[in-house]
RNA sequence: GCGCCCUUCGUCUAGCGGUCUAGGACAUCGCCCUUUCACGGCGGUAACACGGGUUCGAGUCCCGUAGGGCGCGCCA
């Protein structure tokens, strides 16, 4: 017989499923702890949870892994849930509070306790902390030393409310068959007797994982690598319950760019930013698929195609840096895919989340949105993210006499101005007033000139927009209209004769 | 300190012993298009961490070294 391959990737659970008789649902579960926003890493977990269930017909729960009650918050509950709703990742029924299952934690290891796994710890605090630091200052290992495992409870202190501790296996090895990582094995020695329920009787995070994902019928746990050494501490509790141990697949962490850990500077935003940012959930979504897995050559993905293709072979190993350019990249090709109207749509529903949103959604009349969304194509050509389509629609945005920028005002020079005067006279005669028709007027009008299309064109976008850089002159034209596109004209033009430069 | 994981262009990755003079994408550089900025098109620079094995043959398998990451709580 061959040795068997090292990645043994999800194939073991498979095979005991079948083995069971029955196809199997794949079940998956997104498990954040509510202490902060959900970060760009939690995001990719839980969108990784989601393509794997729903490739396969299955389901992805959340579970809110509130047992800390010191520091979970319902502030971060709802930013996770607002997170996950904005990103489009859909979690199945309603989210499961795991601080509210407690009760059947107790009765595990109570189970635990009777069948002679697990032992109560009369170690206080202070002697734990006091047995790590003398390990510490000798050398040895920090794990925890068993005094309690075969000593007679008789033996307890007074007053000391005990722990209940696993009684993890002292030799041998503990394996994972890991989807990702593949096989990885430990030694016993190396894993110590983990507590399972605190001396105020409330359940660890160790005890409650394991008891929730096999409650709640978890086929695949799919979580951050940060949690492979957990994943055999848990093994050993599943062996003491005496229950099958899903397929595991952990993930490799997101790193910063410079390979550290991911910093808030780096990106280790909650999603709420990078919708205030002007992302689009569908490229971000993208963005993230991409980190750490892969699908041959293929980097667009629409949500369809992901969910088809997504599956935990193709996870790599390795963790992947996020780079805020691709991002950008993949944004803006997004963009230039989306429908105007849907464009606008999701400008409208970021406002709110934007410092100046509320000034922008004031503007937005009828006839504005008319306009913008006449703009909209050669906007979105220009754009990475929504907040540069906001800030290319600034033409529009703003009453006269519209405000120079440096380079804007540079461009005016008492020349250009008096072209402008002259571009003005004959663009007065244009009608009916289209890009084609204004085109044609100009062109000629530099042709007579003798002068560059450019020479026109610049003077009449820093008139126009008050900048130097702007969608195509015309369509600026056309979509400003007549009586503004000439009066915003003979705004600069004017001005020279009344205020000749000086200096 | 102990345990576990990782290492292909600057970045994300393809590669599952010969088809690799290592492919794609982003970024970068150059050219073209052009009224600006973009978009688009064409082209360039750029990588198998290092050292030993195994093999007829290694980016691909094994072992070391170096570097990086994660974990080592009555946190999750």
């Amino acid at each position: 017989m061959p040795p068997p391959s090292p990645r043994l990737r999800g194939e073991v659970s498979c095979a005991a499923a079948c083995a069971r008789g029955h196809v199997m649902t794949v079940v998956t579960r997104f498990a954040p702890s509510p202490t902060g926003f959900l970060h760009i890493g939690g995001a990719r977990t839980a969108l990784f949870n989601w393509l794997y269930a729903r490739g396969r017909g299955g389901k992805m729960f959340l579970r809110v892994e509130d047992t800390d009650r010191e520091r979970s918050t319902q502030a971060a509950i709802d930013a996770i849930l607002d997170g996950l709703t904005w990103l489009g990742i859909a979690w199945d029924g309603e989210p499961i509070y795991q601080f509210a299952r407690s009760a059947r934690h107790r009765e595990a290891a109570e189970q635990l306790l009777a069948a002679g796994r697990a032992y109560r710890c009369y170690a206080t605090p202070e002697e734990l902390a006091q047995m790590r630091e003398a390990a510490r200052r000798e050398g040895r290992s920090k794990l925890y030393d068993g005094r309690w495992r075969d000593r007679d409870p008789r033996e307890a202190p007074p007053g000391v409310k005990p722990a209940i501790r696993l009684k993890a296996p002292l030799t041998g090895e503990t394996v994972i068959e890991d989807a990702v990582q593949g096989r990885v094995v430990w030694q016993n020695e190396n894993l110590d007797d983990l507590v399972l329920l605190r001396s105020d009787g409330t359940p660890t995070y160790m005890l409650a994982v394991v008891v929730d994902d096999h409650d709640m019928g978890v086929t695949h746990i799919i979580r951050g690598d940060d949690h492979l050494t957990n994943a055999a501490r848990q093994k050993q509790i599943y062996d003491g319950l005496g229950w099958s141990v899903p397929v595991m697949a952990h993930i490799p962490l997101i790193h910063g760019p410079d390979g550290s850990k991911l910093s808030k500077r780096h990106g280790a935003l909650g999603v709420d930013a990078y919708r205030a940012m002007g992302y689009l959930p569908a490229a971000l979504r993208n963005y993230l698929v991409r980190l750490g897995w892969s699908h041959g050559d293929q980097e667009i993905f629409s949500t369809q195609e992901m969910i088809a293709a997504f599956d935990l072979p193709q996870i790599g190993r390795s963790p992947a840096r996020f780079d805020f350019a691709k991002l950008e990249n993949l944004n803006g090709h997004y963009i230039r895919q989306s429908a105007d109207a849907d464009l606008l749509a999701a400008i409208e529903r970021v406002l709110p989340h934007l410092a100046d949103g509320a000034e922008l959604a004031a503007k937005l009349t009828p006839q504005l949105r008319q306009q913008w969304l006449a703009a909209m194509p050669s906007l979105k050509e220009r754009a990475k993210t929504l907040l540069d389509v906001i800030d290319g629609a600034r033409f529009l945005l703003s009453g006269r006499p519209i405000r120079l920028d440096d380079k804007a005002d540079a461009l005016l020079t008492p020349d250009a101005k008096a072209l402008l005067g002259a571009v003005a006279a004959e663009l007065d005669a244009v009608d009916p007033w289209t890009a084609e028709t204004t085109e044609r007027a100009v062109r000629s009008f530099a042709e007579r000139k003798g002068a560059k299309l450019g020479a026109v064109a610049q003077p009449l976008r820093a008139a126009l927009t008050g900048r130097t850089t702007s969608p195509g002159i015309f369509e600026v034209l056309a979509v400003l209209g007549k009586a503004e596109s000439l009066a915003r004209v003979a705004d600069q033009a004017t001005s020279a004769k009344l205020e000749p430069r000086v200096g």
